[in-house]
DNA sequence: CGAGCTGTTGACATTGCTCAAATTTCGTGG
DNA sequence: CCACGAAATTTGAGCAATGTCAACAGCTCG
């Protein structure tokens, strides 16, 4: 219930060169010369919230860039556990492809907006235009040491460390617009207990256990407000 | 007590050409025309069991191939608490790079060789020679495909669901000099623990039950045999 | 205004952890 | 080749963090 469809498109959307996350995206790496090229291969789609975009193992044609709004990628078990790998927002790219198919499945969160490429023509501009593919293995180095980080709070740390790091994460990662010590988290109960490892009545009961010390304020279950920032980084760090 | 260096070295050591991971490492993209500029910049390093090749943080100025023997990556936490990433067989690369340190720290399991290359040295190689870093994306891609599978093991698995998945695992990237139903763990259990995201007291004791089941054998505590892998498979998949 | 989500809280069960001790493995030296 | 001691692994007993099942509360939307 934040912000979403209604307000996004203000700039002459479907427009390579005044699109506001490309210096985040991969087409950072494009220069003013080449994005009529670029321009000629996206599109853009539209999802609502909650709409699967993917799912884990579909043929992949395309591969495709956050424009707005945020998305979920997941893993499932055969018998529905569900493990989300991580939160993608503009500019972030999304497609991970293994064998033709995608790694992973991906959902919109809330309202989102992607810009799409055929595969087939994000092979040509990695040829075409050589800086790309550079910008695309920086931006794996990044997500490959993201995903360490994942493991060690998944395999060694505690609920209440889990809950802390995922807010200091948001917090730190957060287009600081304003420089507020509070955050949105426009997910689910569920995508963060499926994100942390943990169940919803555990997040639930950790929220409020950090609430009643005082560590956070939680005016609704969607908006998290930071009274003491260093107090938090401390509780986060101890043991 | 850990003293290196004596050991190893039989064959032409340090000859890219007759390299014999060279098809896996990212040098599998210098054509044969180009491997004396690999080999001028290439040296080798002997590693005895369980040193340290670095720490997570140390500046970071080379970048290494396994050449021999196995390696584990591993992330720290301030009280001692450690999560392992990974375990790097002949050719893989090892050097994930964030802000000019190592992303995770790296130990010898067994004795190990590496073959090592100055940072500056692989920027110009990857100018120079543009299918490396095509090599090196497509490496990472797969490292971030298998960092996410983990994710789901770690976050969602039961015990005995992330023992089944790791000895499978392991079978099915064994080099298959033979096509045996058995694996090696040349890592302790402390290692296979710190990896799973569980204690060595639950590992061991889940190992007995597979035992125990007849799923397995153990001749001892580093080799494992599948009396009947499809058993394993069912188990696995299972909840 | 009521239905249906989503989130919270409560009571209890269980998996996996902690602490402790026994046993096996393995390197080393005789 | 065998014996010894340190280290690794296994086993045992009890416990705690987190999961499960169930009820309740708060919002949103029609």
């Amino acid at each position: 219930m934040s912000d979403s469809s209604k307000s996004a498109q203000k700039a002459p959307r479907h427009n390579c060169d005044t699109c506001d996350v490309r210096h985040k995206a991969m087409c950072a790496a494009v220069g003013h010369e080449h994005t009529d090229q670029l321009q000629a291969i996206v599109s853009h789609r539209d999802y609502s919230p909650g709409q699967v975009i993917f799912e884990e193992g579909d043929p992949a044609d395309y591969v495709f860039n956050i424009s707005d709004g945020e998305v979920r990628l997941y893993k499932l078990l055969p018998d529905g556990r569900r493990q989300v790998t991580g939160f993608l927002t503009p500019g972030d790219f999304l497609g991970l492809i293994t064998e033709s198919s995608y790694a992973y499945g991906a959902g919109a969160i809330g309202a989102v907006e992607l810009c799409c490429m055929k595969l087939t023509n994000l092979e040509r501009l990695l040829s075409d235009i050589p800086p790309v593919r550079e910008r695309l293995l920086d931006m794996s180095r990044d997500e490959l040491a993201a995903a360490q980080e994942q493991m060690l709070l998944l395999g060694r740390k505690t609920a209440r460390e889990k809950i802390l790091s995922f807010l200091l994460y948001r917090h730190k990662h957060l287009d600081r617009t304003d420089s507020d010590a509070s955050i949105d988290l426009p997910m689910s109960r569920t995508d963060i207990a499926d994100y942390l490892g943990l169940t919803i009545e555990t997040v639930s009961r950790t929220f409020t256990a950090l609430r009643d010390e005082g560590l956070i304020e939680l005016p609704n279950p969607h908006h998290v407000i930071f009274p003491d920032l260093d107090a938090v980084r401390d509780a986060a760090d101890a043991a």
